[in-house]
Order: structure tokens, then sequence, then C-alpha cells
DNA sequence: TGAAAACCTTGACATTTGTCAAAGCTGGCG
DNA sequence: CGCCAGCTTTGACAAATGTCAAGGTTTTCA
């Protein structure tokens, strides 16, 4: 289950990045079933989790206690509530397992640890930090600038992986449209 | 002008932030009028842009050719399109001016010598990006979860400045709403 | 300051999207 | 492997939002 972390790092980092072993001495490996809650709102999110194999789901309440999904995020990848995680904050949102996942967890003391001993790292955090804000920009562009019919292209040409691999239902609250509605529009493409 | 970036670095890295001085002499005061574009989407960003004064646009353009904002910023804030700034692409979105502004500009070139010659000003950039990716996610949330009322009310609550000082029009495609929409549902509240 | 342009509001209507319900399907788990 | 909760699709209708148009108001800038 390392393995896939440590070649994330090296993708990143380069070959030579000396203190690899180092940093995945921090990581916790953690295996959990589907539908496993990771972070409820309004806990503080202890963790920042590298999923090497898996799927999970980032969410809030509507006023209905509907689940909508502000984020889905696949292997290879990192999820967390980072602003959470970073200031102690209570979480303003959900974080829950949609498959069978291995993780790789690491707490604020292994992380802020890394940090400062682990130069290399800082550079990794940041690059967490930009591209999961540049993938919250482009997904704001969306809402702002298309419509329901836009948006499932918008998927389709962006995030294919998304409309093989998981229900409808989960797709249509990361779309921000009702399950009845995307189904009706994927039948007209 | 100057003094507004040197109060903002100050509040952030504390008084005896011993190189203050040294971080403003690379940025680049320049006044502008209200709607100045400051980045065309296809070019390269160049800057990024402290905001003295003044308030500044970041849209983009939906099927129609109407402009769509992502986000507005205000004085007392960074703005940029990061993306395109960090790695040279084209990029997506247009950056203009609402108002006559005063601006703090700092180069590609700038930017990295301070990267490397003050330390603390990857802290600073740090904290730029933390708090453009806590803005985005907050954003996010209200277009998933939130139809326009609750959207309306949600910016009367969190950013109760730009109902006063912008322009319905501005305000209703910052909203993903049509400015009749929005003219409809104030007048309900 | 005054003319032109842009903006705001309101009405009527069109379109999109949501809601509820029902029936068939599927896949996760015992 | 089979059952059942949960998912998907479809229809009919309701509600929300968009579009177009017109008239009044405000803002801009020459």
């Amino acid at each position: 289950m390392l393995d896939v972390l440590k070649q994330h790092i090296i993708d990143r980092l380069g070959k030579d990045a000396p203190n690899v072993e180092e940093v995945l001495r921090h990581f916790k490996p953690v295996r959990v079933r589907r539908n496993t809650i990771l972070l409820r709102h309004g806990e503080v999110c202890k963790y920042v989790w590298f999923i090497a194999k898996g799927c999970v789901q980032v969410f809030v309440y509507d006023a209905e206690a509907n689940e909508m999904t502000r984020d889905i995020v696949l292997e290879n990848n990192w999820v967390s509530e980072l602003i959470s995680f970073g200031n102690r904050q209570p979480a303003t949102e959900n974080i829950r397992t949609v498959e069978p996942c291995e993780l790789l967890a690491i707490d604020r003391e292994g992380f802020q640890k890394m940090m400062e001993t682990v130069p290399q790292f800082e550079m990794v955090y940041r690059q967490i930090l930009e591209a999961s804000y540049a993938n919250s920009v482009y997904r704001l562009n969306t809402f702002v600038s298309m419509d329901a019919l836009d948006r499932v292209k918008w998927l389709m040409e962006f995030k294919p992986r998304f409309l093989n691999r998981l229900s409808n239902k989960l797709v249509a609250s990361y779309l921000g449209i009702s399950q009845e509605t995307l189904s009706r529009l994927k039948s007209k493409l």
C-alpha cells in the first residue's frame, strides 16, 4: 500500500528525493469498508489521507438534509478538510468512503514534524494545496457559467471516470442537480 | 499606497518581521481607472496584485458570451490567476477592475526572488493560497447545496459589503443567477 | 453639466429543473 | 446464491429560474 504513496512522492519530487523512506514512516495504513465516515462535520479533522485505493466523497447537508457533495476524490490523490486540519477548527464538511478503501493517514503531529524536518515535504503540501485550489476554481466556473446539461458534458470530458464508476445519485449531487434530471440529461446525449 | 501592504504583511508575520522593506521594494504601484482589464484569458498571467484600494472581478464567458464572475476581491486582498502565474500557462479567466484601483503588482521574477531570499514570504504565499482555497470551498458548497434565494441570504450574511457596493448585475453573475431573478429575490426579503 | 449609455425593476411568458410516485432493476451482503 | 434495500428510469405535474421587452432611473464621461 505504501508503494503507491512512494511512487506519488517520487513523481513529484524526483527520484533522488533523499528522505522518501523517512516520509513514509509517518503514515499509518488503514483499510476501511465502503460507507465509512472519516470525518463528521463539527469535529476537528485530525488527518490528511492519501488514497492508495478506492474513492472518497466530501459532502455537506442542504436545508432538507440531503447530502450534496463538494468533491469526489479517487485513488492516488489526497483528501482532507484542510481548513479544519490546519487551524483545529470544527469541520464544516463530512468525508466518507464510497468504495472499500486503502488509505494512508498522517496526523497533525506527524505532518508538522515533516514540515520541519523534511524540507521537500513543504513542497508536497504546497502542491496538494495548489491542485486542490485549481480543482475548485475550475469547478466553480462550471457552476457560475453552465447550466445542468453543460455541466454533464463537462463531466464527461474532464472527469469521465466518475460516470462509469459512481452511482447516478452521487454524480448528481456532485453536479448540484437531482438524480432524475441527470438521468434525463444523460439519455439526451 | 505601500502602507496598506506593509500593514497587511505585518498583520500576518508579526511586527518584528525583519524584511518588510525588502519585500515592499519588489512591488510596483499602479493606479488604474475602473473597467481596466488586468488579464485576458488566453494570456499568461504575469503578476500577482495586492489591492490597496478598489475592487476587482475575476470572470469567464458562458456559452452566450455573458460574463460570469468566479470571484470578486476587495481592497486589502490579493488577486491573480495563480494557476497561470505559477505554471506560465494561458489563463482560463479574465480579471478586470470594477472601481478605480490602487494596486501593487509583483511579477514572476520578483516573486521568485522573494521566495528564495525572504523565508517569511513563502509563508505569506501559503496564506494567500490557503485563504483563496477556503474561499472557493465555501463558495462551492453554496452552489451544490443552496438554491438562488438561499445563496442571496448567504451573501447578505457573509459578504454584506458586496450588496451595498456592487451593481446588481455583477452580484447576480457572482451568484450564478440572472439580474432579474436577483432583483425579484431581494424584494422578497 | 447634459446627453448617452448602462442599469434596475416589473410583467408576461417560456424553459429548465425539481418533486412525487410507481415500477423495474441491481448489486451488496448475509 | 438469493434477497432486499437502494438505485434508476419514466411520467405527470409543480416550482423555480430565465428570457424578452419596456419604461423609469442612475451613472458616466466628454
